[in-house]
DNA sequence: CGAACAGTAAACCGATCGGTTTCCATAAGC
DNA sequence: GCTTATGGAAACCGATCGGTTTACTGTTCG
């Protein structure tokens, strides 16, 4: 039933999916009668479809995290709280119906860096990067800035691969990450450098 | 001027131009606008749109990779060869209005992976691998076809980062590059597995 | 000269675009 | 009961969508 929530919420649900799905290009009426909402009110509950768009992108974002980032009652340790990130978006990948990194694909459709929805884009792409750093600073990583940013290009590269469907990701971002990581000196111990 | 080459190849130039700047939204009076050359003579020209952004798509792909790839009579070792492409991707990112690989941001917002300019995307994509590939061949890697793709990978994430813009690349795509061939022992002096 | 061809400009088609407005049904507050 | 606010349905706006067609201008070939 779309009647149960508010016709934001019902708003923002729908515009989730159906700019993941379709694209941003697609129209407002496809949007609101998907949604069950009037185009009269989505247009005084948004400014505009672009707000719309930012909007329901960062409405996006707690559940996207919970999806990928390991539990903060996960204690094992950093490294393997890393390499989650990359297990579950293989599984994601795996499902199949994989569009890309919503965030990712939503910045290249907009092509505007300066567009709302970019900006929301950069965010949430920080935010993992950010989650790298913690992890690796709780590693005891030598550059865990650098490190954070490489893991996140992995990441991303994985994402790339997969909307190309040039194949199962198979694994490829764990063990391109796992690898980068041991490089680094960021081993299963946990605290290498500071050990050593 | 627009009237020097063949309408054929105004139409492919523009197309290949204005879908990577605006889009594969971009109509087709824009685009037959921007060539010089009538909508009657696009349509007996391409069977559809979707048929001209194939082969716009297909036919940016010499040029791409004359700008990407090393030139053949370069004779210094695979890695560098390898790292070449890292280095020139950093360059034309560096350049300004980068909008991400033409071929993974056309793949991305046409979604439908059976599309034909889907099709030429992930051949292209292919290529890149394959050369990496062959080099890695040439280097003695362990693990050629693994690197070759994680490679790709790290490729297409420099290009994810570059496109929301989180930073200029600064090198970040040629050092996780060069990391991961480190790890799988493919060094500058070349050949190191089968010298070890 | 005259026929045939290549190609542009522009009208035209129904459908859809983002956005606004009108109308009406419901429901809560007094 | 009467009012006020919420919000859906749908008409409406000018512009544009992908695609077709007509009409006209060159040019080339015989």
């Amino acid at each position: 039933m779309t009647s149960s929530a508010t016709p934001r919420e019902r708003l923002l649900d729908a515009a989730g999916e159906l700019f993941y799905r379709d694209g941003v290009n697609i129209g407002v009426d496809a949007l609101c009668k998907a949604a069950g909402v009037s185009k009269k009110s989505m247009y005084q509950l948004f400014r505009s479809k672009d707000e719309l768009i930012a909007e329901s992108l960062a409405s996006r974002g707690p559940a996207y995290q919970t999806l990928l980032h390991p539990d903060a009652s996960d204690d094992r340790p950093a490294r393997d709280r890393i390499l989650t990130v990359f297990e579950r978006q293989d599984a994601v990948v795996a499902e199949g119906n994989f569009l890309g990194c919503p965030y990712v694909s939503t910045a290249v459709e907009l092509k505007n860096p300066e567009h709302p929805g970019s900006v929301v884009a950069r965010h949430f792409k920080q935010q993992l990067t950010d989650f790298f750093h913690r992890e690796l600073v709780k590693a005891g990583a030598d550059d865990p800035g650098t490190l954070a940013i490489q893991l996140t290009m992995v990441f991303d590269g994985a994402s790339a691969r997969a909307v190309v469907r040039a194949q199962p990701l198979a694994g490829l971002g764990v063990s391109t990450a796992a690898a980068l990581m041991d490089a680094a000196g960021v081993r299963s111990g946990e605290l290498a450098s500071q050990l050593g």
